[in-house]
DNA sequence: TCAGGCGCTTAAAACGATTCAATACAGCAT
DNA sequence: ATGCTGTATTGAATCGTTTTAAGCGCCTGA
């Protein structure tokens, strides 16, 4: 089948390089293992062990060595990761499943993400679920089906029921999640430390001097919202700092991830009409925080004059819109690194059929001071 | 070596179906096909046959189909995609390369890659070159190593040299540009009319009275820049308004894709400086114009009371930021689409033996009024 | 002289699918 | 009987690697 090469060919002196990038896949068609083998020759065995360094390398001839490097290097020679995984097993790639790609939030873990696994020579299979059932499903299978050694979920509310990631599980597929988190031992997390998150914000708040402070509190499905809502509690307990309940909004749940933006703005209207006066306003997220401005400034009222407002979570338009927005940073791209760690353990623990603990792991927010707050003014602290 | 399996299985009828679930992959290792062939009776080929309703499975008769898709059901049976590409020589996968992740105008193009390729059942194998040329090397290696069956680069900017491309070609592998091309016909793209969306651009700032306009134009480097400017000059032409060259600023080269913020603040305060008077500014793009919001704000001059701004790109935080931003929308997610209904055309080409084009399409940019813009004021437009 | 060891290399068997050519059989016409 | 056609199924080769166990000289110490 292969047309017959040169069996010894010369190998050509530092001199010759530059034809050698012409000679390169004379062919025309991909070049195997066989015809390096055939070039140089000697075996596919050793020219498998050599240009893998294999543990058998260290019996192999430096002469040989630098012989079939050559070749292969002449050649154009370039390894089938198909057959190789098939052989071996190990396919090093990592499925990537991101529930809704369209969320700002998931760029910058996506980074990390794509950095770290590049670090150790994986391969992102992306997905996009698209906030679906339906279309999740189908591609975890598709991952299956490619074996890929780890998957990596992002979402950031409860879509998934277990029984999903059963496959993974069963097959010893190690599952990493971020910015979500399934009860029980099965799967790894990271997510950010949301109850000091919400804590940090009404900290900064409540040390600026507000003491009416408007939230607008996430929604119910949001795995994020409650922690949050719990770590504001906290502090004002601890400070003795009532929450009055005239100046709490949630936002409803939805499956539209920029749909933050529009709630807060309506929500923030609805407060307004309250006729409550408040001099801060905590936003769930970065998204509703502009959707608040955004109301605020429509009421005439400006930000920060005369109502500070936080965000959370840092997306990346926060540093720009206008005021700039304090807000509460999640170390997204660490988030992504750490996922990646993680998986990576696991994989290298099945791997040498060690035992490997799933951990939960919590990143530390923190507070980003930018203009959207500033000191209670005299003339709004009273009344 | 696989443990035996009962040769021939009583298939349950629809009242098993619980317990069918229990029983899946019992081995708690991989079921390939010659297990499903075992268990089914029927040879390996057959099975193959039958799964894949290859053309032969015209001649296998119903009970046969039932029985064996039946069986692979109630073993979880799930092909090996490696085992199965190997042999067929294709991966159904497509590698996307995108120069830099960070950039908020990739996301919605990868969604639109995503969701077509979805669609027609290839996955996606990411690669995030960080703008770095070595990156962008080594990640070619991997995907070619891969066998991806198409390549999309989505990048904005002259960033590669042909020649790392060649190896495509050289295996006819479908390579496909977004939002940047290349000289000769060797690769598609997929672009927006930039000529067209400068001139929508300026010609919303005629239309509303503005004779006095700066122009923060684009760096050199990007591909963009120049065809945005030319758009504008011929409408400027057209109408006879001349531009004024001491309104007219361009944005440093730079590597980082959300570098236009900043420059484009920076310029602004140098425009402003230049104490010639301007009702209106057109930016290269839409960080440039937050950026050029800012610096107008904190100069005291009110977005669009005093001067209009407009955008380029319609990302996300366009809708979002206070005031929101009139831009030239690109049909960012289409272009996705674009360019893997591209590809794909290359791919069946390739398999079918035909010849096929290479493409460079132009797609509609679309201009979206919002708040940043409006008539030039009366005050203003006199002096 | 021979067993054993060392240093280097390779034959051959996987890996899990696809696919071609071959077979087997039934029915039917010659 | 023979050949033919069409239906239903399968054996065996193949894809390009990796990996195990073995092979082959040659040397060395007994």
């Amino acid at each position: 089948m292969t047309p017959p090469l040169q069996s010894e060919p010369k190998l050509p002196d530092d001199a010759g390089h530059r034809e050698a990038s012409v000679k390169r896949s004379d062919t025309g068609v991909t070049v195997t293992m066989r015809d390096v083998a055939k070039a140089s020759g000697f075996s596919p065995a050793t020219v498998s062990i050599v240009l893998n360094n294999a543990p058998l390398a260290r019996y192999i001839a430096p002469a040989t060595k630098k012989r079939i490097e050559e070749t292969a290097r002449k050649l154009g020679y370039r390894p089938n990761a198909m057959a190789r995984f098939l052989r071996s097993k190990r396919t090093h790639s990592v499925g990537v499943m991101l529930i809704d790609i369209t969320d700002p939030y998931c760029t910058p873990i996506l980074r990390g993400i794509e950095n770290s696994l590049y670090q150790a020579s994986y391969a992102p299979i992306l997905a996009d679920a698209h906030n679906q059932k339906n279309r999740f499903e189908r591609s975890l299978e598709m991952l299956l089906e490619r074996h890929v050694e780890a998957l990596i979920v992002v979402a950031n509310w409860t879509f998934v029921d277990i029984h999903l990631l059963a496959d993974f599980n069963k097959r010893n597929i190690p599952v990493a999640t971020i910015g979500w988190e399934l009860p029980g031992d099965t799967t790894s997390s990271v997510m950010v430390d949301n109850e000091a998150g919400g804590r940090l914000a009404v900290e900064h708040l409540h040390k600026l001097g507000h003491r009416k402070i408007a939230f607008i509190r996430g929604p119910k499905m949001l795995i994020d919202s409650a922690p949050r809502w719990k770590g504001i509690q906290k502090f004002a307990n601890s400070v003795g700092f009532e929450i009055d309940q005239n100046l709490v909004a949630q936002l409803p749940d939805s499956l539209d991830p920029n749909s933050g933006f529009e709630g807060g703005f309506r929500l923030t209207e609805e407060l307004l009409q309250r006729r409550k006066k408040f001099t801060a306003l905590m936003a769930f997220d970065d998204l509703t925080a502009l959707g608040a401005i955004r109301a605020l400034t429509k009421a005439g009222l400006k930000v920060p004059e005369h109502c500070s407002v936080t965000g959370f979570d840092d997306v990346a338009l926060s540093a720009m819109s206008v005021p700039s927005l304090t807000t509460v940073r999640q170390p997204l791209e660490t988030m992504g690194n750490l996922a990646v760690n993680n998986i990576l353990e696991g994989i290298n623990a099945a791997q040498e059929k060690r035992d490997w603990a799933i951990s939960h792991q919590r990143t530390s927010p923190e507070l980003v001071i930018r203009e959207s707050t500033r000191a209670v003014s005299l003339s709004s602290a009273d009344d």
